[in-house]
DNA sequence: CTGAAAGCGCTTACAG
DNA sequence: CTGAAAGCGCTTACAG
């Protein structure tokens, strides 16, 4: 296979002869600076800038026995998981941590497959995945394999590992709970997810951040578990809205089951902002689209936290002593709130049940 | 920096002196199989399988000048551009192709710099990237280098260049148009996006492909263009609906257009499917949510063309003479078909006039 | 069909 | 503070 040129790269040894000190001097200026004299540290970086001078990632990770690389498992279907949204994060601050992304994915669901092909060709030093569960072979198998690695969710078939960051569900449901009362809305109610599904850690941190924040307030309210599907969140939205009155509240578990609220007010007459509160979760396209007001991910800290616990790993620095919680924030829809005069109604429809 | 152990790989040696042969002939093996004796050939791989050896990836593109990776952009906001699909599609198919994938985020828009450093570090041999406009500077720059790329999208910087790949929204749409026929549907409208708007190929692709197939059916309809957004969608709509009767239908440049659609239709009383035929675009999230017919992107096509793309031009193969265009697919939704039986419907409130 | 030599471009010891 | 030597693990010529 003829290779296409690509013009030619300076090397270490063009920076060296130009700078006139050693190939040794050159790298030592890249890599413990303060070992080089700054008069030469200084010529030395002139003519890296000069010539455009960057070492090759391929010998530096062949002499060094480290890729610079951190793998990032994608889920098949390209929803979910590690996010798009988490995704671009790790590739923006990446860099910073003098580290690339090897997104991979596995077509057979969580499997070790990928894990041993990449790291036998030392493609990468690191992994980075999500949606870990009981039963999940890859954290045994990486750890096993002292293979550093961080997962963005709790690592629930090990407790003992603290190698995650996750967003902090309870805290984000506390913060609407507690911006509906800061509004003026009375009770505010709850339309989450089943207790005991897939995601199940996930639905009983949101359910808990409602059941204590409520609690502090005095006041709790009626609470509706559906899955996550428009038709299910309208049924249980009405469901819900049946034991409030006007003035009070809805928190959910996501911004799907928020637009479920949505319609199934607007079905009852009820205003969302004059009539009705409502906070969703996860800051989502469908929050924005729909202007109803939402908890964010913290995608930003949750990647670099995320690059953090790997980069300490590798770096043989001692690991955290426990998971990392993120506070999500509170993102606040002009158009949805108590004060908003809302003036046109549209109906639809929304078909099944 | 102190490595963490990560068990010890076994080097293209061990496989050699276990196989009793040199180093080279299990190269061969690797690379040039139909070099090496049968028997030899069969030795070495099960010896290979036995020690689960692979070519160390900084070792093989050191020696052949080559990373064995493709570059992705990725926007910075995290949505559009090569979106979550295509890069997922890209991972899937990256490794038939030998190759991994490094995405790559420049906070700054469409500059050079993130190529220009990842390409002197030789850490990509090519890149594929998406929304080229009029004055875009990657094409150009790209090309004086001799750097193999690929773009999702047309060209429209450099309409000479055929390393492309798009979605053939003429065809789509058209696909929309005679479904809508099919389906017994009268005059097909069609709510779309205005011609010069930022995406301004993508907008004409498809309007062109509604004028067509209206005109070979014989009957054109009325149109009406807004952005992508669904208040503006909705009053553009009901600007639509007020033109068409019942049993006539709409073809829509996006699903959220349709959604604004479905919105405007249950306000003025019209069930979609028996009363007003739907079709929108892009198979997304949206259009499942909400069971709207839609035309669906052919993203894994998409992802191998690219990927065909950039391997052709990095194995010195004469480039495509023109850019591909991947038809994509219609993804009907049964409850909006004519035939259906719709019976619940629910007011959904729309913020804004 | 198989093997000995050279070298890809760095960094890591170590010696001055 | 700076430099000469060695070697990371392969593949690419080339010689047998």
């Amino acid at each position: 296979m003829p290779t296409t040129p690509i013009g030619k790269r300076a090397t270490i040894f063009d920076v060296a002869s130009a700078a006139g000190v050693s190939r040794q001097t050159v790298s030592n200026a890249l890599n413990a600076p303060e070992r080089v004299k700054p008069a030469t540290l200084e010529r030395v970086r002139s003519e890296i800038d000069r010539l455009g001078y960057r070492p090759s990632s391929a010998a530096r990770g062949m002499r060094s026995q480290r890729a610079g690389a951190i793998g990032v498992e994608l889920n098949a279907d390209g929803f979910s998981d590690v996010g798009p949204l988490v995704l671009t994060q790790l590739a923006l601050h990446a860099p910073s941590h003098d580290v690339h992304l090897v997104p991979f994915v596995q077509p057979d669901g969580p499997v070790v497959d990928g894990y041993s092909d990449m790291s036998r060709r030392n493609l990468v030093d690191a992994y980075i995945f999500a949606d870990t569960h009981v039963g999940d072979p890859r954290p045994g198998w990486l750890t096993a394999r002292a293979i550093p690695f961080a997962t963005f969710g709790r690592i629930y078939s090990h407790p003992e590992l603290t190698c995650w960051a996750d967003v902090d569900g309870h805290a984000g449901v506390g913060l609407a709970v507690e911006h509906l009362g800061a509004q003026g809305y009375g009770t505010v109610g709850y339309l989450g997810w089943p207790l005991n599904d897939r995601a199940e850690g996930v639905a009983e941190d949101r359910h808990r951040g409602w059941v204590d924040a409520t609690a502090a307030r005095g006041v709790t309210g009626p609470e509706i578990c559906v899955h996550q599907d428009l038709d299910a969140a309208v049924a249980g939205a009405h469901d819900l809205l049946a034991q409030l009155a006007p003035g009070d509240a809805v928190a959910c578990a996501s911004d799907l089951l928020a637009l479920g609220v949505l319609y199934a007010a607007s079905h009852r007459g009820l205003r969302v902002g004059p009539d009705l509160g409502l906070v969703g979760f996860d800051g989502s396209a469908i929050a924005q689209r729909h202007q109803i007001t939402s908890i964010a991910q913290p995608f930003e800290a949750l990647a670099q936290t995320l690059l953090r616990l790997v980069h300490d790993q590798l770096s043989g620095r001692s690991p955290a002593t426990s998971g990392q919680l993120l506070t999500p924030s509170l993102a606040p829809a002009a158009s949805t709130d108590r004060e908003s005069q809302l003036t046109a109604y549209t109906p639809i429809p929304v078909t099944g049940n």
